[in-house]
DNA sequence: CGGAGGTTCATGCGTTTGCATGGACTTCTC
DNA sequence: GAGAAGTCCATGCAAACGCATGAACCTCCG
């Protein structure tokens, strides 16, 4: 049954910095985790998931308060039959509507609702703050829109349709 | 039923700019989200999950490839139910070992196995890879060691004990 | 026009997650 | 030392997730 534990210290293993990619992206995600945890814990998220708060946030900076599924998709980290399921949910909530594409009747929209845009107001003040106090005393203006500028610009190659297979 | 939409366009809400940390932690988030996408479909992960890999990298990072799940459970961003349940999947494929701390009874020591150890390292490897062509080539070396440095210091801030609720 | 192929969203289903809780142990306090 | 308080891990259970798939629709091309 008990698997043997290894014996041997890694023996031919990388080292601790394996590139200045691989370390940043590293860093990256350790911070993430970090901050995203007392954020989770800190903020009051009023019965709203943070996961719903994407949406209403991501459907608030839109132009027109509205937005197809396939673009949620695009901006929340969840799968696509997870976020149909998501919205669906939020709708019975009353916090987006639902309504046909007049245009592709594939399509879904999803609309930010009084209700909603309420619930995004409130929750996001509160969450604004939370990250003024996390993100905003670890590091001073000047690194902050660094830090921006970088990620911008890596989420610009990330998202880049450029991007091909290694062949 | 139908929940009647957003009657005006935003009347009294932020600004786009919410603020430098805001808009630094939502840059990072969002490249976060980007560059992840690429990286989970582009890997193979191999029948391991991204999880799984996230336990034995942080194994592996230790100094004797082993570790408490409690501490385990500060590096991966899963609640200490997930995590547990998770290393007793990863028990059950052999990938890790459980054994009790002699030191604290209370305790679980999670132990890199053998096989655990190649899974790691096959995954690792093209893992590194993918990482390199996607957030290597968006970003120079010299932005790439800005990049870590930032976010190592933030990542240190939000790790920081001295961090109080505002009352 | 018509069919092949691609896109978009929803649903079935098994798996995984988080919350609340409990049991076992340690540490603190007097 | 004994009891109170805190820490650490596991389990019951409902909710949420991802994968595979299907139905409806759009688009391209002969």
């Amino acid at each position: 049954m008990s698997p043997s534990p290894r014996a041997d210290r890694h023996p031919g293993s990388a080292p601790v910095g394996a590139g200045p990619a691989v370390d940043a992206w590293e860093s990256l995600l350790r911070s993430q985790v970090a901050v995203w945890r007392l954020l989770q814990a800190d903020d009051v998220w009023d019965s709203v998931g943070v996961h719903e708060y994407d949406v209403l946030h991501t459907l608030h900076r839109t132009a027109d308060d509205r937005a197809r599924i396939r673009d949620l998709h695009r901006e929340v980290l969840l799968s696509q039959p997870s976020l149909s399921r998501l919205v669906e949910r939020m709708a019975e909530a009353g916090l987006v509507a639902r309504e046909p594409d007049p245009g592709d009747r594939r399509g879904t929209v999803v609309v930010l609702t009084d209700a909603g845009d309420r619930a995004r107001r409130r929750v996001g003040a509160r969450h604004a703050e939370s990250i003024r106090r996390v993100v905003g005393t670890s590091l001073d203006e000047r690194e902050l829109r660094a830090l921006r500028i970088l990620c911008d610009k890596l989420r610009a190659g990330a998202t880049d349709p450029g991007r091909v297979s290694p062949g």
